[in-house]
RNA sequence: UCCCCGGUAGCUCAAUUGGCAGAGCAGCCGGCUGUUAACCGGCGGGUUGGAGGUUCGAGUCCUCCCCGGGGAGCCA
């Protein structure tokens, strides 16, 4: 019996006989030798059947067997430049584990979006889909390493809530034993009240936003890495998400380098955008530079896309735009005490279209003026009141923000629309696969 | 919710002014000892999204509906 290995771990078996247990990707023959693609969820291994060297029914079923059939090839591991990736099997014995009977749906051609949507529960076994997904896995654990580096406790927040964060009119619904509850917009006013507990804390989960919008860069239901931290102010908040964002980039570079070679991305670009300091400039100063782009738009206005655009053309890296004017930020953001129409938020615009990646603020902490802000805002005291008791108990200045995962993909692996950053995108009109 | 584009073979698309529905790929059969989305020869494959209308004649024009894509607003 050969040993089991995952493909990836070829380089180190050279020469050596090993069994690999994966699906039949494609084929390609020429009478007397066969070559064989195999995936096994690690990368795409090229099978060479040949007379001399195959057992004959193997050789055989080389040639009969559809695309994804699962099966275990055991051979020998040889370098070989003709070889896609460097190294290749010789095979000597094939065995099925089972055998489609119809045609797979998803040939190696191209497709409609629609068709591949349809059909995302088996897209996502094609290389594309692989390289992003494994991209995706790595800013994952990327954003992980860094805060248990920087001394980040990890926590989580609840799903089902009774407050709501963010607008009303972006809210999922649903009955909680005859009372009504929502699925969560952000974990943000939670992770307020543990950060006040633990220190600096963060979490990934899910947020749900029941936005009828139709674009390449909105899902209703995305995945954000939230962080809040006491006794950080808008200064440290802002240095903070720069180590974060050029952490997680250079990361995946060295961890996916082969991922980005599949997806054709620009590594060079990437890695010059994150090389010196992120771009800084206010919303007021962002207004001119987007009208000077071109872009119309007025001061008091919150960003479009072309907005975004212009701004990320313009800077070619990351750009912070700080001090957002109040009105068109949500009620918990401090106000800045220089200029109270303003406050000490920020968003990061990622390069090349990617739009927001970033969002958050230093917080209100006090209590006069949550509440000031919350009647300001026109909502009730009352579901907050535990967030308002948050102020009356060693209060202290704190900051935090949300990383949005999808757009930090998309913008990583250069894909355009972010319905392809996640296994199974919920959208607008799609809630099946 | 609004604006734009589209729906023809399993998939991607073509079809001139309204005039015989076609090609590539996939599939099946055959060939080829280094292929790289392999290639070469042959074969089968259609309720043109649905309903109605105009016309001698509709894939093509008109009305309504369904579905998909792109974008806007809003946001990460």
């Amino acid at each position: 019996m050969s040993r089991v290995v995952y493909i990836e771990e070829l380089p180190r078996h050279v020469g050596e006989e090993v069994a690999i247990r994966g699906w039949l990707f494609n084929k390609r023959s020429s009478g007397k030798i066969r070559f064989l693609i195999v995936r096994d969820g690690t990368g795409f291994l090229q099978c060479v059947a040949t007379v001399k060297d195959t057992e004959p029914e193997s050789f055989e079923l080389c040639e009969r067997l559809p695309q994804e059939t699962s099966l275990i090839v055991t051979g020998t591991v040889r370098e070989d430049p003709r070889a896609p990736g460097g190294y290749e099997l010789l095979l000597k014995r094939l065995t099925t584990v089972q055998v489609p009977k119809e045609q797979f749906p998803i040939a190696l051609k191209e497709h409609g979006v629609g068709f591949l949507m349809d059909h995302r529960h088996l897209w996502i076994r094609m290389r594309r889909q692989f390289a992003i997904l494994r991209v995706r896995d790595a800013v994952m654990w990327a954003i992980r390493e860094f805060f248990k580096r920087e001394g980040f406790v990890a926590t989580e927040c609840p799903i089902i809530v009774g407050t709501q964060v963010e607008g009303t009119t972006t809210l999922f619904p649903l009955d909680y034993f005859g009372e009504p509850a929502y699925l969560s917009q952000s974990g943000q006013l939670y992770l307020e009240a543990t950060c006040m507990a633990l220190g600096k804390v963060y979490w990934i989960g899910p947020a749900f936003r029941a936005e009828k919008s139709k674009t390449r860069r909105h899902l209703t239901e995305f995945w954000m890495a939230e962080a809040e931290m006491a006794y950080f102010d808008h200064g440290d908040n802002l240095a903070l998400q720069e180590r974060l964002v050029r952490y997680i980039v250079e990361y995946v570079i060295a961890e996916r380098k082969r991922e980005l070679e599949i997806l054709e991305r620009d590594i060079e670009a990437l890695k010059r955008e994150v090389e010196g300091p992120f771009a800084r400039v206010t919303y007021r100063e962002a207004v001119e530079v987007i009208n000077s782009e071109g872009v119309p738009m007025e001061y008091g206005d919150d960003f479009g896309a072309p907005a975004e655009d212009a701004l990320s053309k313009h800077f070619g890296r990351p750009v912070f735009v700080e001090r957002f004017p109040a009105r068109i930020k949500p009620f918990y953001m401090k106000r800045d005490p220089n200029d109270p129409s303003v406050a000490l938020c920020a968003d990061l615009i990622a390069p090349e279209g990617y739009g927001e990646i970033i969002g958050g603020s230093q917080r209100v902490d006090s209590e006069e003026e949550l509440l000031r802000q919350l009647e300001e805002y026109n909502l009730p005291r009352e579901p907050y009141q535990w967030y308002i008791d948050l102020r009356k108990w060693g209060s202290v200045p704190h900051s935090g923000f949300g990383l949005g995962v999808e757009r930090t993909v998309a913008w990583i692996t250069g894909v355009r629309h972010i319905r392809e950053t996640i296994p199974f995108p919920r959208m607008l009109d799609r809630l099946y696969p």
